[in-house]
DNA sequence: ATAGGGTTAG
């Protein structure tokens, strides 16, 4: 017995002979850890006492609530108790519903109501409890009505866990109708009520809720700030997000480093990612969830260098990072194209042993999927042990942009075997995998099974991916047809579709009309009357061409600047076509000279069709060679060894000169060269390019 | 003895 002296620092060896005639609170309190308390329990056994239901209770207590994993301990106590009586049941329930078999706390209470043993609030709401985490509607229900059959007067806490049990349960509306009920409710009422909102995205309920809490002048606490914030921050409601915000200064709540995590993540969630910042920076103690959040935010605002950022200050502040905090390092790596940096987040989170929840694995395969490493993609998806629609439909998109659309039709068929049911986005890349694939009929038939199959009525987005399916593979007028017969009116982005279409195949008369019916919808953007200049181009058509590029100008139609990213050792670099001459160094110039004469030495005509079209007054040449993607390019030429792959991602089309050149730079370079533009993947290697030169 | 809470994806 010489180690309990440690364990119960108050008793020294002698006085274990005399044990506290009362040992309730010693048990509870004393016992940290299991072995404490096997060694409490073999000398109680020693002494009798465990013939005591108030001792072997509390025994049972700090088994089955207070220590982790003595769960099974604690059951093989009470299944030694002769008779138990109702106290005991309930600890053992109410253990087993929190500690993660609350399977075995419903056959317990079965086994209880079977012996007659009584039960009470406490039973109830214990049970009920385990319901709720099963998600045991059937089960819940019947407790329920037993509950209603037994005359059990109402008891807000036992009506609080059917709340709970039904909001989990999906009833929401029953969860309400046992809110309405109560004779009395406290703020934990409230914010049950409220949390079922939560659980079932009801955001607009969650406000409709406080407003009444509001109304009604009832005090609220944390709690209740929690859902509301968070329900303003996916409806963007700043003006109630705001409101708490306010109150939470008012009162002197901004040391609570929770309520301040969700004010962060409301404001962020609302645009306002600047005042989240601010009160990030002001807090006292940030935990990795308040650096989640921000980096989240970040991320969220579509400003990922700074979520890169954050996350790197995260580390240098010795706080870890979770798997949640990675879902949203790897979106903002996945959306930089930061290759380097996504896979170092990856090694890390292999080697701290993390667990590959279903969102992280997804988003690894969106991460892989958009640096163009598909093969990396599936090779996490076949190493996740849970799969839901969102990693089925990643990979499956993830293989249509990367030019792999026969596999992602196999993928899907393979997702239907097994027996997940595809939603609205997962037909998207469905549909996008036959428009990449050039395969008609098939899209004809997943587009028309859509409704017929899966019940899934078809979206705008839906009809486009129709459009481009028919327009890349030349049947125009079926196209035009199509969006003509469409139950909605067409938007500009379906006419937009039409357009580029009708560049790869040469139409001037259907994308004048697509233009015309792009500008009665909304101010067309500049790249549209760069497609259709470019198709007078490709027909010979040049003054007009020309003509159509002037009125970008005319019509001061702000040019969106072209834009390429490329990383280098973690850290990326980004380079614009339109201050090319003034911003990038002479080290970067000379490597583009370099560049481009080696390439022309082996055949490459720059297109100066295109560079007199795009900037008149400027030297032809220069114009097009200083496209982003050539400055990118030449920079990662000079700065990555021999042999390397080379990976840019644009934020635009890519045109076709720098198109070109990048196939001869694959070949006169010997470097894989993979480039990800606004619309696919272009894998450039030995002078050639997966798309095929159509994109 | 019991009830309600923050960050994550296609």
């Amino acid at each position: 017995m010489a180690s309990i002296v440690g364990c119960l620092p108050n008793i020294s060896l002698t006085s274990i002979t005399q044990f506290p005639e009362n040992p309730k609170s010693l048990i509870l309190q004393q016992c940290k850890t299991p072995k404490d308390l096997q060694q409490v329990h073999a000398h109680l056994l020693k002494t009798r006492r465990l013939l005591d239901p108030i001792i072997t209770e509390a025994v049972l207590e700090s088994a089955a609530l207070l220590l982790p994993d003595t769960i099974d301990y604690a059951l093989s106590i009470f299944n030694h108790i002769d008779k138990p009586e109702s106290s005991a049941y309930n600890v053992m329930i109410r253990g087993l519903a929190f500690k993660r078999s609350p399977d075995n706390a419903l056959l317990l209470f079965k086994k209880m109501h079977e012996k007659s043993v009584q039960h009470d609030k406490f039973t109830f709401s214990s049970v009920l409890k385990a319901c709720s985490r099963m998600k045991a509607l059937r089960e819940g229900e019947q407790v329920h009505a037993l509950i209603l059959k037994s005359g059990f007067k109402s008891n807000e806490f036992v009506e609080n866990t059917l709340i709970q049990m039904y909001a989990n349960c999906g009833q929401i509306g029953v969860a309400r109708h046992v809110f309405d009920g109560m004779p009395e409710r406290s703020i934990v009422a409230w914010n049950s009520m409220l949390s079922g909102y939560t659980k079932n995205g009801l955001w607009d309920e969650v406000v409709k809720l406080f407003r009444k809490i509001l109304e009604l002048r009832i005090e609220f606490d944390d709690v209740t700030m929690i859902s509301v914030l968070m329900a303003c921050g996916r409806l963007a409601n700043l003006e109630i997000g705001e409101l708490i915000g306010e109150y939470i200064v008012s009162k002197g709540l901004r040391r609570n480093n929770t309520l301040t995590t969700s004010l962060i993540d409301m404001y962020a969630k609302c645009g306002q990612v600047d005042t989240a910042r601010k009160l990030f920076d002001e807090m006292d103690k940030r935990d990795v969830v308040a650096w989640s959040a921000m980096i989240s935010g970040y991320a969220q605002a579509d400003r990922c260098k700074e979520a890169l950022n954050l996350f790197h200050e995260m580390q240098k502040g010795n706080v870890y990072p979770n798997e949640v905090t990675m879902v949203s390092v790897l979106y903002s790596c996945a959306m930089l194209g930061a290759y380097e940096t996504g896979k170092w987040v990856h090694f890390y989170i292999k080697k701290k042993k993390m667990k590959l929840t279903v969102t992280l694995g997804t988003q690894l395969i969106d991460f892989y999927a958009k640096c163009g490493y598909i093969d990396r993609s599936v090779e996490v998806f076949k190493e996740m042990s849970f799969k839901n629609v969102f990693t089925w439909t990643a990979l499956i998109q993830g293989l249509a942009n990367n030019g792999e659309g026969k596999m992602a039709l196999e993928f899907f068929s393979s997702m239907l075997e097994n027996d997940v049911k595809p939603n609205d986005v997962t037909f998207i890349g469905v549909l996008s995998a036959c428009s990449h694939a050039c395969l008609v009929d098939q899209g004809r038939h997943l587009f028309n099974s859509m409704r017929r199959d899966f019940d899934i009525e078809p979206r705008i987005e839906h009809y486009g991916c129709m459009v481009d399916i028919l327009g890349r593979a030349g049947f125009l007028e079926e196209a035009y047809q199509f969006i003509d017969n469409m139950p909605f009116p067409p938007n500009a982005v379906v006419w937009r579709t039409l357009l580029a279409s009708c560049r790869a195949h040469k139409n001037i008369e259907m994308a004048e009309k697509s233009l015309e019916h792009i500008t009665r919808l909304e101010p067309a953007h500049s790249g549209d009357y760069i497609l259709l200049s470019n198709t007078y181009a490709l027909v010979g058509r040049v003054e007009d061409a020309i003509r159509v590029r002037s009125l970008i100008k005319e019509k001061e139609i702000k040019k969106i600047p072209g834009c390429s990213l490329i990383e280098l050792d973690g850290v990326v670099h980004e380079f614009f076509s339109e201050d090319g001459e003034h911003k990038h160094s002479k080290e970067i110039h000379d490597a583009l000279d370099k560049m481009m004469k080696q390439i022309k030495r082996l055949g490459y005509v720059p297109n100066t069709d295109d560079a007199r079209l795009e900037a008149e007054e400027e030297s032809k040449e220069t114009s097009v060679s200083h496209h982003s993607e050539k400055l990118a390019i030449a920079y990662g030429l000079i700065r990555t060894s021999p042999r390397t792959t080379i990976r840019i991602s644009k934020n635009l089309r890519m045109c076709r000169d720098c198109h070109n050149a990048t196939k001869f730079i694959s070949q006169v370079f010997e470097r894989m060269i993979i480039v990800r533009d606004r619309n696919r993947f272009h894998h450039f290697k030995d002078g050639l390019c997966s798309c095929n030169d159509y994109w």
